[in-house]
DNA sequence: CATGAATGAGCGTTCATTCAT
DNA sequence: TATGAATGAACGCTCATTCAT
């Protein structure tokens, strides 16, 4: 075993269990047990529990960037792009739910506002298929006429509703609904 | 300074802390210093950290509700009383981040999961006016035709989302723009 | 009601709560709560809980000692002077199982190695009836030859063993056992 | 240091803080200091304050059992053998005063109770060598037609007194003593 | 690199006692 | 006398982190 798998483990574990239970509740030596290693081990790779979770995210973040960039149709209306980014979106957390629970976990502490805030200067590469989208849509008067947090407000808000309602399994999402959830979000931002 | 006084007080500055720092970083001892009153005085109005928890989202889930209730247009059109609602709420977690915030980590933590598992079957007072709308649009031919909590996630994520945003100070949310959100959720929604 | 029934409330709760809890699972809250009385109130009548708990062992060792003195032999036999006091003492803690759990937990507690330190020297009441039985056996040479906290081991040890099976229900005493267990206890200290 | 030299030295502070204070007022970070760790140390060794009491419990049940089987005389006479056992038990705890006083405090405690309850059915090793005596006993007519348990207090019980009195310093037990006590027992149990 | 025993600050909670009313 | 809200030290226990091996 490499360093590289025994990193990848910890990381797996981890995400694993952050999602399932929190932050709070996954000890560093229950991650260090889950893995396989000591509890010193953890520290040879991430400098601190904090590390730990921003490696992770950090790690999600370009999973998921280059998930939506695989196959996307560059050369398409600004509808088209539009609603296969959304449908790839939702299908890709229904298929990795604990992805998506990580992602709130983290967006729900201060990791994640302080990952913001750094953010809101140099915008990420995750953004940039938003931007695209968006700020096209604006030139070509497509899209309402709104600030850009707005539009991003109305086209991924209720996917984040929904994926948190089909995993704690109060809704179960098949292909119809996405599509119509999918097209109601363009709805709702084009003019 | 009496009972009511003290109680009301640990609440105040529970609830505070906790929008601003989250469960796990608000000890009761904090709580309690700056309450004014000494750590084991919390005990004597709530059991258990827990509940002091509990409380506090029972109390901002009554006074949500009335907000809503209050001048809630009953004879007019579906349209009209979903712009009334969404803009209301939108403006009371405006002008009260800190019962958004602590809302946000009630719904993303143990306390939330539950506190909905048990709502499921007796939808709560709260619910009510959405089922109002969402079941008379259903009805009437008005809304999409889409599962109850699709319909939800539709015109409530994006406040959401927009609320954290305009918290964290992301976005300045003004009069015209929370009228062209509160729009756009509705083409969402509208068949 | 007056003064002497509050504090008789008070001792009178407090020596069940204790007799089935033990001494720190028998808060002063809780012993006011089920006397009828507020807190502070049993600190105008002791003051303090180890006051408290040496009261109520003085209150039963005069209860004890005057139930042993009424009706005593004095003009018996040694051997029928010490079957009537065991047999009496056996069925008084039958009685009153909660006061012999008092006195158990009392005497396996720092009050009661102080309280039997102190009894040393001045000897207590109580023991004024077993003395007149040893002393005088030892005497007419009717009892075996042994220091006197020997003696009253070898009366006594028994019983108390006997007492604690029966009250926490691993034992049925009936008269015909408590005679032979008596009759047992003259056998072991007899010449 | 071992491992095992870490958790002998907890133990045997805990075993004597708790015989000389009781286990209310042996805190577990003092048990920690005088041991030399730190508190949470303790943790590694034991799951909980219960779980380091009840060890504490069932090593000295070895250790005594242990003691009185070796050089047992199985082929002796059922007075011999009771002779023996009771002698050896007294000087046990004559040696090892703060095991006697654990042992008092472990059984007057819900500890206690609840192990006696458990004990009921399945027979301790421990008691395996009283119900070869006592059973032998009835069999052979040789002891009062008593309930076991009733045998067993009047074998014993006396025991527990004399201790508790040696130990407190009421009463300097000598070999001569021992001896007559022992014997006294015997004729307390034999038809 | 890897271990895992050890640390100790910090947590939620309890409860004997006080004191303003 | 009587109250009971208020206190705060002390408790059992957790866990991120360190370091000798």
């Amino acid at each position: 075993m490499n360093k590289t798998d025994k990193r990848a483990d910890i990381m797996d574990v981890a995400l694993n269990l952050i999602a399932e239970r929190g932050f709070h509740d996954s000890p560093m030596a229950l991650i260090a047990k889950q893995a396989g290693v000591a509890a010193g081990t953890i520290y040879l790779y991430f400098e601190s529990k904090d590390e730990l979770i921003l490696a992770l995210h950090r790690d999600l973040e370009v999973r998921i960037t280059e998930m939506i960039q695989e196959g996307y149709p560059a050369a398409a209306s600004i509808r088209e792009k539009f609603l296969y980014m959304n449908r790839k979106v939702l299908k890709y957390f229904m298929e990795n739910p604990f992805h998506f629970r990580f992602m709130e976990q983290f967006f729900n502490s201060p990791y994640g506002l302080s990952h913001r805030k750094e953010r809101l200067l140099g915008k990420s590469d995750k953004s940039k298929i938003m931007i695209d989208i968006f700020e096209q849509g604006a030139e070509q008067q497509i899209l309402k006429n709104l600030p850009m947090s707005a539009l991003f407000a109305l086209a991924f808000g209720p996917l984040q509703t929904l994926m948190r309602d089909h995993i704690l399994g109060f809704l179960q999402l098949d292909e119809a609904t996405i599509e119509q959830v999918t097209q109601a979000c363009w709805d709702a931002i084009k003019k």
